[in-house]
Parts: structure tokens; C-alpha cells; sequence
DNA sequence: GTCTATAGCCAGATAGAC
DNA sequence: GTCTATCTGGCTATAGAC
């Protein structure tokens, strides 16, 4: 692994675990094994290393969520679709989706940039699939807005409120690996449970 | 309005903007349209600031939802209540969730804390409740595990992660608070028919 | 490319006058 | 209680030797 790889790898840890302002380039540096003058080398600054993990993060999660949901797929499918390879996918990176929450709220400036890639998550196609299914009386009259932040909700809340949840339902790491892990099928059932005519 | 409260108010609005990390004293004093010093001479300490207003914070949700899920209510209601009076409230301190859960996440020590707290949320009470009407034969048979997650997820997400749902479903500010109006009854509608038998 | 040493800045905290 | 001025430490960033 290039010393690049390697800041650009401890980064992408600390910057996960502690945000933007609370990760310190000198932990990045020892997290790498190497000096902190050589992040400055390779990246410049702390808000362009930044902006380059962020980035990578949100490019491993948008082009599956925008593969899925622009398929030709019954609406059905695409939702047990998404909720499997979500889940499966943010369990290998649990703090992702918390990460990107967080700093799509404290840096709003990301927003606007995030918003002009082409690899952003669309859900245009969607929202019209789910009005054509209404109209087909596949599923029950109801706001596309409003299902698909239901699906988003369910699949990605518990990872981003991830502490919060563990000590409320009082469970450890272990256990909530598993509850994520029957969370694949759980999800799809209700949701489809709850529009399907 | 003494003195300790305007820091207080001011306090509770910046960290809930920039987070314990991003939030700067002299925002702060600014805010409060104080002078810097008298922080510490109130609070003595960032820290010790942070923690009263997120103590706080989090004793103004933790009494309602107890309160619902405790109550002697059967499951239906509760769901209605709890999704009506969370959203309702959440409104008035639209940056409330986020900043819990971006907290609970960068300082694992607040867990512990809180959990020490009578005031936790304590869903237990609900939990039985659950397995009660699953065995009365009201609901199907599912983990009442995964349905206070269902729960919590649908209603706490779309304000902690506003940002980014904003940003994907491309609504404004007012769009999204008349979306979330009509979640109140969206959310209860979705999870009982997803459950009832 | 990799290191040490240090510049320069900024933020939290305090001293001390009023 | 409230202010101004200042200390102190920590952090990003860079200069410069190797």
C-alpha cells in the first residue's frame, strides 16, 4: 500500500469516527503510521484530504443506490433489492452513513457540491414508478415522497443513530449486528406489507 | 431574561448548529450578546456548558415518549400519539434528533451518562405490550425489537438527516416541514397496516 | 519522499479593573 | 456581575535538512 493509500485509508477511519472538526491530522498521522507533514504533502490541507474521503464515501453508497433504483424492476423487488445490498453494503462500513448525515449537516456547503455530481442519488425514476403502480392498483394510493423516505428511514436510521439505539434497546455490538442482519427481511415485509392492495 | 439563560438559550442553539466540536465560545457570547468571559464565569467550561444544554437537550424528549409508552394504552394509540406529539414537538427544535445522535456518536461517554438517567427512555413497558397483542392475536407475529426501531426510524430520520433529504428529494424548507406535517399521520397509517392482522 | 523543528493562528480560559 | 486584556495550549501548515 502507497504511503497515499495509507493516509488516505486512516483518514477515512478517523475522519468517520470523529467528524470533521473533532479529527485531529495528528491522529490521522499515527492512525497511517507516518508523518504529519507528509498528509499536508500528499493532500495540502485538512479540508482537501477532507473533502476527498467525504467524497469516496459517498461515491460507494450513491452509484448502488441509483443502480437499484433505475432498474426495470417491479417496485417490489427494487425495495428488497435495495434494502439487502444497502444493508449487507453499510455493514462493512457501519459509521458511513452517520458520517455522511453529519457532515451533509454541519457542512452545508457539500450539499451543493454533492448535488451536481452525476453519481448523486436520484430517485426521479422511482417516485414516477411508484405513481404508475398506484394508478396500475398494484399498490395502495400514497405519497411517493413520503415511501421513500419510509425505506430510507428503516434502513439507514438505525446505523446513523447507532449509539443511541444500542443503549436505549439496551443491546451490544454484537446483538445489533444481528438485529441488522434480520433487519433485510424485516424491512421489505413491512413496507410492502403495509402498500400492497 | 437573566443573564445564565440568554447563554444558555445561545448556547443551545450554536451547539445544535455546529456540534460540541464545531461551536466556538465567542459564537456563543455573540448569540447571547454577552461578553466571552462571562461563559466561564457562569459555566466555568465549554464542556461543562455542553453538557447542561445537552442534558437538557434530551430531558425535554425523554419525559414524552415515556410517558406514551408507559401509559395503559393499547398499541395502536400509542403508535398515533407517540408519531403525533414527537413530530409535533421536533418541529418547534427542528435540529434536536441530529444533534443527539451526532453527539451520542462522538462522545460515547454521554451514553453511559444518560443511561444513568431516570428520565432515559425506557421501552421496555412497550416491548411486553408488543409480545402481549402479538399473543392476543391483534398484530402479527414480529420482533418488538425491530418494530420500535420501525418506530423511532420513520419519525426521528428525515429531521436528523434534513440535509441530505432535502437535498435528494429536492424540497424546500417549507415543502419539508409540510411534508413532515403529513407524516404524522402517514407514519401510523404505514405501521399499522403493516402489523395488524 | 520522508523527516524534525517551528511558525502562526486561533480558541478556551483567566486575571484584574470597575 | 460585567467588562478588557492577555495567557496558554493545541492545532494546521510550512520551511528546510536529508
Amino acid at each position: 500500500m502507497s504511503t497515499e493509500e495509507k493516509i488516505f485509508e486512516a483518514a477515512f477511519k478517523v475522519f468517520q469516527n470523529k467528524g470533521f472538526t473533532g479529527a485531529r491530522m495528528q491522529e490521522i498521522a499515527d492512525e497511517a503510521e507516518i508523518n504529519k507533514a507528509m498528509l499536508h504533502y500528499f493532500f495540502r490541507s485538512k479540508e482537501k484530504l477532507f473533502e476527498a474521503v467525504f467524497l469516496n464515501a459517498f461515491g460507494k453508497l450513491a452509484p448502488q443506490v441509483n443502480e437499484i433504483f433505475n432498474s426495470e424492476d417491479p417496485l417490489f423487488e427494487k425495495i428488497e433489492k435495495f434494502v439487502h445490498s444497502y444493508i449487507s453494503f453499510v455493514m462493512d462500513y457501519p459509521f458511513l452513513p452517520q458520517f455522511i448525515i453529519q457532515e451533509m449537516n454541519n457542512n452545508p456547503e457539500f450539499v451543493a457540491k454533492f448535488l451536481k455530481d452525476e453519481k448523486r442519488p436520484n430517485p426521479s425514476k422511482l417516485l414516477k414508478q411508484i405513481e404508475t403502480e398506484i394508478g396500475l392498483g398494484i399498490i395502495k394510493p400514497i405519497s411517493p415522497k413520503q415511501l421513500l423516505l419510509d425505506i430510507f428511514a428503516m434502513t439507514a436510521f438505525p446505523f446513523a443513530a447507532q449509539n443511541l439505539v444500542k443503549g436505549i434497546i439496551n443491546i451490544s455490538n454484537d446483538e445489533f449486528f444481528q438485529l441488522m442482519e434480520e433487519r433485510k427481511i424485516h424491512i421489505s415485509e413491512q413496507i410492502i406489507n403495509a402498500i400492497k392492495k
